[in-house]
Formats: C-alpha cells, sequence, structure tokens
DNA sequence: CTTAAACTATACCGTTAGGTACAATTTATT
DNA sequence: AATAAATTGTACCTAACGGTATAGTTTAAG
C-alpha cells in the first residue's frame, strides 16, 4: 500500500456534494467556495482529488446520469406492463425526483443545458451536457420503433416524433418543479401528453 | 428643456440589447462588461440611466413581457376562431418566438426563473421573475373557465390543471428551442398536448 | 526512528466582478 | 461669452473568482 497521509473524506460523498451545488446553481454560478464549503473540504484537497472545476463538474455529471437518470430507465423494459403504464411509471419516477431533492429542484441536465447558449462552458463540459441531450430521444425513438405494443397502436409511425414530445414534456416538468410546482400537480400534465401521443 | 450634454444613445435601443444578453447569459451570467458592450455604452452611461444591473435586469424583463410576450395573448381571444385554433395560434406564435432568436434561443423567463433556486438573484428581481410566473397560468385557467367552446367541451372542469399542462408544454418547448431543435418539429408536440387535453 | 509520500491548511497569485470618483466634454440657458 | 447642467471616458475601488505555492501534518515503508 502508498504511504502518506489518508483522505479525510470520502472522495464518492464530496461529489455527490457537488453535484448537489451544480443542480442548485449550475456550472458558472457554482462558485469554488460554494463547492468546496458543502464538500467539506479545502480548495487543494479538491483540486487534487477531482483536478479542476470542469473535471470535477465532469465528474459530477456522469454521477448525475448514472444515478439520478439510468435507474429510470429499467421502467420502460418491465414486462407483463402495458407500454402506457410503462411511459407513466417512467415518467413519473422522473417527475418525482425532479420534485423531490430538497433544495435543488428541476432536473440537474436541463438547468445546465441551458447554460450552453451563453458561451461560458467549456469545451468538454459542453460535450457531455450534449451527448446527454441526445440519449433520452434516442432511447424514447428505439422504443417507439420496436416495441410491440407500440408496433400495434401504430405509434412507431412518429416513433422519434412521440419520443420528442415526451422528452418535451419531460423538461417541462424540470422547469415546473424548479417552480416549486408539486408532483401530483405534474401528473395530470404527464397523463395528458400520454394521452395526446394516443395512450389513453 | 434642461440643459447639459444630450445622450449619445438611444435607451430604448440600449434597454433592447441588454435584454438579449439577459435572454443569452441569464441574470448571473450577464457581467456588466458584457451588457455595456452589447449596449454599446461604458459603465457610467448605463449606471445614469438605468441604476445598477438588478435595476437594468428589471427593466429588461419588464420590456421582455410587455414586447415579447404580451403579443402572443390576443391570439386567445381572436373572433370566429375554434378555441383549438387560438390555442394553436398562440402556442406556436410562442414556439416561434423561442426558436427565431438568432443568438439567444429559448425564453428569456424560464431561464432567468431557473435561476432563482440559486439564491444569489436580488429580492427585486425574484419578485418580478415569480410574478411572471404565475401569468400565464392565471391567463390559462381564466380562458378554460370562461370560453363558451371550453365550458361546451368540459375543459372548465379541470381549468386550471389544463391551463397548467399547456404552461409545462411551453416551458418545455423553451427549453427544447435552447438546444436547437426547430420549430417544425416542436410543432407535433404542441399538436400533441393539445389532443391530450381534449382538442382534436 | 527515520524517511518519503500523501494529504491538509493557510495564504497568496492574477483576473474579473459590480460599482464609482473625477476630469473632460457637450449642451441649453443666462 | 459665461455659466451651469448633463453625459462621457478613464482610471480606480473593494470583493470574489478560479487556481496554486508552500509549510505543516499524518501515515506506511525501510
Amino acid at each position: 500500500m502508498s504511504s502518506g497521509r489518508k483522505k479525510s473524506f470520502d472522495e464518492d460523498t464530496a461529489l455527490n456534494a457537488a453535484m448537489d451545488v451544480f443542480w442548485q446553481k449550475g456550472y458558472v454560478g457554482a462558485s469554488l467556495t460554494d463547492l468546496t464549503k458543502r464538500m467539506g473540504i479545502n480548495k487543494p484537497s479538491m483540486y487534487s482529488a477531482f483536478g479542476n472545476k470542469e473535471s470535477l463538474f465532469i465528474k459530477a455529471t456522469q454521477c448525475y446520469i448514472e444515478t439520478k437518470m439510468k435507474p429510470h430507465v429499467e421502467l420502460l423494459f418491465e414486462e407483463d406492463v402495458s407500454l402506457k403504464q410503462r411511459l407513466k411509471n417512467h415518467m413519473m419516477s422522473i417527475v418525482t425526483m425532479q420534485c423531490d431533492s430538497e433544495q435543488a429542484q428541476g432536473c440537474y441536465l436541463v438547468l445546465c443545458q441551458s447554460e450552453l447558449v451563453s458561451g461560458d462552458i467549456p469545451e468538454q463540459a459542453e460535450s457531455i451536457l450534449k451527448e446527454a441531450d441526445v440519449m433520452p430521444i434516442q432511447l424514447y425513438t428505439e422504443l417507439f420503433t420496436s416495441d410491440i405494443e407500440s408496433i400495434e397502436l401504430g405509434l412507431n409511425k412518429n416513433a422519434q416524433a412521440n419520443g420528442l414530445a415526451l422528452y418535451t414534456m419531460l423538461k417541462g416538468t424540470a422547469s415546473m418543479a424548479r417552480s416549486g410546482i408539486d408532483k401530483s400537480t405534474l401528473e395530470y400534465s404527464i397523463d395528458r401528453i400520454l394521452a395526446g401521443i394516443g395512450l389513453h
């Protein structure tokens, strides 16, 4: 084992704290003081553990995608559940997360993607945010294209557009959640968009 | 007439330029250098004309509401147009604006409202942003409650929820527009949410 | 028990943030 | 022409930004 003083903090815990700060303030709005204070460490510890603000952000973003987004995906492919119910479960699982987070509401990705237009986001951070914006569209398009029930209902005809409609609504609920609208209120909107694409 | 040197710039033009910067970068992200450069003036001129960054922002926000949002409202109350078509015209008018802006895409208000959670927005700016977030809900609720065709269709039963569903979708299109999704693509989503609340 | 590696704390770096003092300039009034 | 009011440009203020040098502390290995 390598010698030397041991870390007095858990990297994963610190990363999660950083994620919360970016979730609350975005990339530009999150200062190193905000970050290190919530991570419970000081700047040199942060720089030695994560590199710099940008690479901390990239790791926090990957952490968000893995732990906060991907878990909702499997709900789309549960067996013995109707397409409508799978989509409802999936979307409400996301909306629940958007509304549940104690301080930082909404969606981390929606917030940070909105900063891209400013031109103040570094290159690699921009890349990962743009990639993350494409994934859901591919996911929904693939679902509507291949799912048996989707094909039976003819939803495969407009697979991408249907997926985009759901994704657009989820971006809307993210924004609404950030404004303090609660889950039960947003559920109605989810039901309406599902009905709108033909899933009554 | 009062004596003294004359302003070398048009206040309204400068205010519109400031609006564009806030639209692109949000309140926190827009620096005085960004602002004054695009306004074509220097800092003392800006401070004497508008007070400070916060009051410039408040005036820019009021300008946005008056010139960019309110014009869409009248489309909701045109005579001899069906409720569905009025809502479609209204929403597509907004989506067109969200997509048209050359650099700053999306919605100024959605962008800046997302900054509220950070706690870095001054008091009065926070107030006007929160007020602006309530107005559309009231507008749609009133429409669904009072409109004859809405009552005939039973949409008045869930007036507020229906209004919220439309508003949520428009916040979603704002986010999508900022990611570069074009108007014709978003039109499908508008059609789907209208169908979803019963306007086929 | 020394050594060297790794981590922590403090203090600091240059830059930019929002905001202002002040002198120079332009204008209408006297 | 002289004056007073208003605007402009420059130069500057303090505070906070992202980032780092360095000295001190803790730890495993020799």
